[in-house]
DNA sequence: TCTGGGGTCCTAGGACCC
DNA sequence: TCTGGGGTCCTAGGACCC
């Protein structure tokens, strides 16, 4: 009979984020390119309009160029940048590489998107586990990455920060408050403008004022889950969790941002008939099953609204679900020029009634 | 030079039921 | 004639993240 592990100390968690990742993937195809400004995003045509940067090489962003952007503003920002195509299947190879060998290493990994993923250290030295990570990615893809390191996943992220690039950062209670606690609110993983705004109302600025508001101030302006969260990060704690299950993802979408406004109503419903069937497809593909139907629209003003309905029962069927999707369209004035469309697919999980017998199978 | 696309989670409030 | 509380389901909207 063994004994029970017992924990003794941190279980540390390192967050492991590759450096500007969908660059560095061009860069690997295009080498002659390497130290100069890349900007991925669109079709590759900075004259694009209604296309955006997705992703900077640091070069660029050298000129303020940055994730988000319109790609015509960072032609004027960067003439000389080289700009790409997104090419979401390379990206998509390069993360799979990524993350398969981060879980060869025989921890557990919990991937986070792209091109960032958690992984529970275990017994081994985490700063040396973090370099030995850095070198092995880098040595099989080519590619940099950093590490943040510490006891919770929002505490590991925020040290990712300090760690770019190529970098390895470490934050614990012994330094977080020395590190964080000058910083603005919006320094936190999970606090963003708008909550940032809202505490400064109250006086809160930096990650220190929040750490030390009481409970009851945050609870009654926040909710009760919010309120507590948002403490707890300033203190510096958070999720200490990493699971290796796979993620099963809520919904599925696309959007469709138009060239040109839409004002005929023909047109808007072809599309969202189009982009419902496209994500129904990709659903089936996963044998997933769909309990609710949104449509977005939003307006030439950026006023965007969303109209969600909830399916009699759950539902693989194209005719059901495009005909849903038509009549929440249905439900907008839609007397204005149209900027995008959207579809969203909302899935069963397992916790939750299906049909139990499928016609065909 | 007007503002992409793909996601998750939380909260508020109305309807309805007991 | 006026009025409890609790609980659930549903939609709308906000906020945040990559």
């Amino acid at each position: 009979m063994t004994p029970p592990e017992v924990a003794a100390g941190p279980q540390w968690i390192l967050h492991v984020d590759l450096d500007q990742f969908l660059a560095s993937v061009e860069l690997q195809r295009h080498p002659e390119l390497a130290g100069l400004p890349v900007i991925v995003g669109g079709s590759g045509d900075p004259t694009e309009p209604r296309k955006v940067v997705t992703c900077a090489s640091y070069e660029a962003r050298a000129f303020g160029v940055h994730a988000g952007m319109p790609l015509r503003a960072a032609a004027r920002r960067c003439p000389d940048a080289t700009f790409l195509a997104s090419d979401p299947t390379a990206y998509d190879a390069a993360s799979d590489r990524v993350m398969g060998l981060l879980r060869d290493l025989g921890h557990p990994v919990e991937v986070w998107g792209w091109d960032e993923a958690y992984v529970a250290a275990g017994d081994e030295d985490p700063v040396a586990l973090a370099h030995r990570i850095q070198e092995i990615i880098a040595a099989q893809t080519g590619l940099s990455c950093s590490v943040g390191i510490s006891d919770n996943k929002q505490r590991a992220k925020v040290a990712t920060g300090f760690g770019k690039p190529a970098g390895v950062h470490v934050l614990t209670d012994a330094n977080w408050m020395a590190t964080m606690g000058d910083r603005p609110v919006d320094a936190l993983w999970g606090v963003g403008p708008k909550t940032a705004k809202k505490l400064a109302a109250m006086g809160i600025i930096t990650v220190a004022d929040l750490a030390r508001t009481d409970a009851a101030v945050l609870t009654s302006a926040f909710g009760p889950t919010t309120g507590l969260w948002i403490l707890l990060l300033a203190k510096g704690g958070g999720d200490t969790t990493v699971s290796a299950q796979p993620w099963v993802p809520r919904s599925r979408s696309h959007v469709v941002t138009f060239p040109h406004d839409l004002t005929d109503r023909t047109e808007m419903r072809a599309a969202v008939t189009d982009l419902a069937r496209r994500t129904l497809t990709e659903v089936a593909e996963q044998n997933r099953v769909v309990t609710r139907v949104a449509v977005t629209v939003r307006t030439a003003t950026f006023y965007t609204r969303t109209k969600i309905r909830k399916l009699a029962s759950a539902s693989t069927e194209a005719d059901v679900i495009v005909a849903t999707a038509l009549e929440l369209l249905d439900l907008f004035e839609l007397d204005r020029p149209v900027r995008l469309l959207g579809v969203r697919l909302e899935l069963a999980m397992a916790d939750e009634p299906v049909p139990a017998v499928r016609a065909g199978h």
